[in-house]
DNA sequence: GTCTATACCCAGATAGAC
DNA sequence: GTCTATCTGGGTATAGAC
């Protein structure tokens, strides 16, 4: 009765501009943070116009939720490709990671701006970053639980709750840092693992 | 209440205003967060026109920066004098604090909002809050060295290191709650300090 | 080659900063 | 009021399935 839509999906050239984008973005927010960035910035780079721009990521905000998952994935990646030697525990992966973040102060800056601000439950990335803690914390909780298991970790104390220290640990080293750039947040975090490890 | 049948001089008024001012503003600013907030809602409050409010303030920034310090100190005394029993150790503090702050989510709003964008150099709050950490950073580890000094703490651990984790701890988890407010953070701080605790 | 979803741009509308 | 930034409507060109 209705006119029947064929759903193709995105042509090969698409599929790469889009990765170009969240490259460029990723670039220019790490640089500017997020409100000194624009379009036009992010376009220019890729030789596109706005609106060009928009065919793939329909908004600003979009895009900028593209970018935070995109930088999730390459932490992520970055803890597994990157590491001769395996991570054994959560806390060494946080070190690792915050390593890898004291070179890019700008995407440190970015996050801690935009986690604050998504505290507010309107904001649109409040979902994205709620979501993110809730998947973070359960990991790292599953990982003390194993460490408790293998004896690594001290017991006797909640698993849930050395997860959240950790990930406060880290997200508060991070604020002290930006503050003053001579704190050693990798020094600090590996003590706070050693007060998490069994004697 | 008081029949005030001699004025005390303009001095004295200004004092009482002054202060008025402030707790108005800390309501305002706790109720409404830094941007959602306007010297018209103050001034109204406390019945002055907005040059009038600004005779006190100079401006915007400085009644800003006046109120977070006045949330500090009351901090400060609800520590002192609310406490049945004295407290013991930096993160007894901690952890009465934040029992306290989890009745007044607009101000840990604030502060979680404030202190991210203040991370930014130029910012008006940069030095209110670079010093800030600076002072609790320094008063915390010499709790935490008296505390190692008196067998409470354990020993072993670099004291600033417990003190930088102990700020990151109660700022990272402040974050956390806003984004689920079933997180238990007094709860979370208690473990912590269990971690800090010498066996 | 036909045909249509996709890729992209132009010229405003609109909102906000300065 | 000017400048800048986001986003929309209305279009043309092209890629790729058939």
């Amino acid at each position: 009765m209705s006119t029947q839509r064929k759903p193709r999906g995105p042509y090969r050239k698409g599929i790469q501009r889009r990765a170009q984008i969240l490259d460029a973005a990723l670039e220019v927010f790490a640089e500017q943070g997020d409100r000194g960035s624009s379009l036009q910035e992010i376009a220019d780079r890729v030789g596109l116009s706005i609106p060009g721009l928009l065919h793939y990521f329909g908004s600003r905000e979009e895009l900028l939720l593209a970018v935070l998952e995109r930088r999730d994935t390459l932490e992520t990646d970055h803890l597994t490709t990157d590491g001769e030697g395996k991570i054994t525990s959560a806390g060494e992966a946080v070190v690792r990671t915050i390593r890898h973040n004291m070179d890019q102060p700008g995407l440190v800056k970015l996050f801690v701006a935009l986690s604050a601000a998504a505290t507010e439950p309107d904001h649109h990335a409040h979902a994205f970053f709620a979501d993110r803690y809730r998947r973070l914390t359960e990991t790292t909780k599953a990982g003390m639980e194993s460490g408790q298991a293998n004896g690594t970790t001290r017991t006797g104390v909640n698993p849930e709750h050395l997860a959240r220290l950790l990930l406060a640990v880290s997200d508060g080293l991070q604020v002290q840092w930006l503050m003053d750039p001579t704190v050693d947040m990798a020094a600090i975090v590996e003590t706070f693992n050693r007060l998490c490890e069994s004697e």
